[in-house]
DNA sequence: AATAATTGTTAGCCTAGGCTAAACTAATTG
DNA sequence: CAATTAGTTTAGCCTAGGCTAACAATTATT
């Protein structure tokens, strides 16, 4: 075999996009989301939960699990977890409900949701669009991020 | 015990928020999440190679590790991943390559990336911020959104 | 050339978050 | 009130994505 191997390349000179920034900067950005990764699905469980109350009264596992659409067993077990992180409470075939702290994270959580959701559509979104990427965003949306998004929102449909 | 339980109450009439969706519309929702957590990490490592690529000429291992602030041994992990997905071609010792798919997904998580990132700074977000938001964000944002969040960039600072 | 340092790989462990199947409890209805 | 249906839980399995520790290969230094 001749020397016919893939070789590195100098960098292009035309670089599109930004410069990379530097290693620590880099590798902070990763770290921000996989902290965020790991808040996320709880703070869904306990969104939901907090709306389902709100609007339901009651928050069974069975709601859930069909508005997840994970199954049972998976909501079950994370019931379980929500109750160790001292988040909910809940007792065998009863309603949950949310403890102190649960109620907090759930405000929070619903706040930052529609701030985000009400930004995408005053952006122009379609509302069935913008509440698709408003779940997935609003977890990685900073405060700073999120303080511009409310004034911009105020200011474009008063 | 007399019944000092915690009874579910009736919905609260002064509804801040929006009204639930739809059950089916709600799941698609969490469902569009949970399918971009599945390419995210993927998509993150692709398009990493092809920064390190473009920028410095050849992608390693450990640039990958302290880039993502990951062990090498994880990198060591996803790369055979990346591998058997027909993603990158890596030889023991030697910088990767990403295949024809693979600059293709490089190449689309960067133009995504990009946007994101030049519509926040757009906004008014900060470098720093704009760069941990748009991290998080690139993956959970719709073509459609997307669109808008061009536009709104070249309108606001050509 | 020998040794040291860097880089890469492998093995094995752990947690989170899915799933199905089976068992149990509560509610509804014939 | 017995039986069916609906809701909940438990057990056990799987994959992804982290980790550390030990080892192997390459590159750099003396």
């Amino acid at each position: 075999m001749s020397d016919h191997e893939q070789q590195p390349l100098p960098p292009t000179p035309h670089q599109s996009g930004d410069a990379l920034p530097p290693v620590e900067q880099h590798a902070q950005q990763y770290e921000t989301v996989r902290n965020a990764h790991e808040t996320e699905l709880i703070e869904d469980y306990v969104e939901l939960i907090g709306d389902l109350l709100r609007h339901r009264g009651e928050a069974r596992a069975a709601d859930i699990a069909s508005r997840m659409s994970v199954s049972q067993a998976t909501v079950s077990k994370m019931i379980r977890r929500l109750n160790e992180l001292g988040l909910v409470t809940s007792r065998p075939y009863r309603s949950l409900f949310l403890t102190q702290e649960g109620q907090q994270m759930a405000e929070t959580s619903r706040a930052r949701h529609d701030i985000v959701l009400h930004f995408l559509r005053a952006l122009g979104v379609r509302d069935t669009t913008a509440r698709i990427d408003a779940e997935g965003m609003e977890h990685h949306v900073s405060d700073e991020t999120l303080a511009i998004m409310q004034r911009f929102t105020e200011e474009h449909q008063p």
